[in-house]
DNA sequence: CAGCAAGCTGAACACGCGTTTAGCGTATTG
DNA sequence: CAATACGCTAAACGCGTGTTCAGCTTGCTG
């Protein structure tokens, strides 16, 4: 038993790879049949090396969260999500992951959860960062806001996704290609023009912690 | 036979009712006994009236569809995006409709497609009507932004959706409750106190065209 | 009333799915 | 060399799916 992470090209390690590239192509439904194809192995071998579809899901999971954590810490600290998703894009292999995490989003789970409280952690500093340095302007309520330019970020590009590219997608540099080329100018204009010019709406909002103060779910969007 | 569309109580439109809730808070891969079971009728019945699944489906997203135009029509002209969800998720009666639309949202396929452009028009009459009365401020290109203001909107709703409801959704209304308490306060903030401070970025990205303009693979930057 | 069409059902069919099982080939090992 | 273990495959199993079919009611119609 060769113990799987020492070798990348163990046969175990090969379906788990075609495991990723199939699911980012086709999402979480795809047949265990197609991969084991994708693959060239037999049907079988996957559960007899992963034990089932679910704990082969598992695994793609902790792979494409271990492969995102060494990215992050590989490059400088304080990179905003967009950037990451970018240099995901750019590179070839990182595609497939690029594809995975937004199968993940659209399904969700707990490494959707996971990569985007993340994702709300990094932005967050990132604008703390800008802040300081004075190219980004304060907030009343920091968290609620990373958290919003999280969501909305993210929230486009799925819905990009899924509206320009139903069905399996084989590419997914080109579609941040096409996010970022149809959404970089207006986002930029409505974040550095405001759209709002009367503060009227901002003011009946109540700024207190971030909520409406509704009593609903506790979504806890306040300070972080 | 009492000729479909005339009774409300039609059989058929029962399914059809049944359908629409089953897909709305279950999903479209739900199965054709589970929606034969909500109505009350046996699995056999259901393709008897539609034909297959897929007609079935399509039947009902030509009456959401219908229902949605319903409701723009009946309310004042100039509503936002946003708002249109506020008032389906307030009628106890539009919740499966809503949910309808999310899951449509999250699957893709025509009636997506529609009511995001759909929805994209409306933004931007509403921008349009907000700006001329001076509350909202004029953009170098207003269908752009309409469309990333409402890809940003529906997305995050979507992603909200997902990652803090998932599998099957029993109640929309509360759910778009949740997301309004958590974004509406930063919304508001990003959008009326410019997040950047510094216009290098917008000037760096070139604002030619008012349309779907490419401006390219511009250079990364934050997130919105 | 007889007959026929339509609403409707329960059982069955064909298929694809994840998974199991029996067995083959091969390499390590006592 | 014989034995054991492991990588691996082909075939099959059980299940759930969408769909079909034969037949039962029911109500209109000539």
């Amino acid at each position: 038993m060769h113990s799987g992470s020492k070798d990348d090209l163990t046969t175990k390690a090969r379906i788990r790879q075609a495991a990723v590239d199939c699911f980012a192509r086709e999402g979480f439904s795809v047949s265990v049949r197609a991969i084991s194809e994708h693959a060239g192995v037999s049907p079988g071998l996957i559960i007899h090396h992963f034990g089932s579809k679910a704990r082969l899901r598992g695994e793609c999971d902790a792979h494409v969260r271990r492969f995102i954590a060494g990215i992050k810490t590989e490059t400088v600290e304080g990179f905003s999500g967009t950037s990451m998703l970018q240099q995901l894009a750019e590179v070839e292999q990182y595609a497939s992951v690029l594809g995975y995490v937004v199968r993940s989003l659209q399904s969700g789970g707990a490494l959707a959860a996971d990569l985007f409280e993340l994702t709300v952690e990094d932005v967050e500093r990132f604008l703390a960062v800008g802040e300081e340095a004075g190219t980004i302007a304060p907030s009343r309520a920091p968290a609620a806001r990373a958290r919003y330019l999280t969501s909305s970020s993210l929230g486009s590009l799925m819905l990009h996704t899924t509206l320009h590219h139903p069905g399996h997608t084989p590419d997914f540099r080109r579609v941040v290609q096409e996010w970022i080329a149809e959404y970089m100018f207006p986002a930029l204009e409505s974040y550095t023009e405001p759209v709002f010019t009367d503060r009227t709406l901002l003011d009946t909002c109540t700024p207190r912690e971030g909520g409406t103060g509704d009593t609903g779910g506790g979504a806890g969007a306040g300070t972080g």
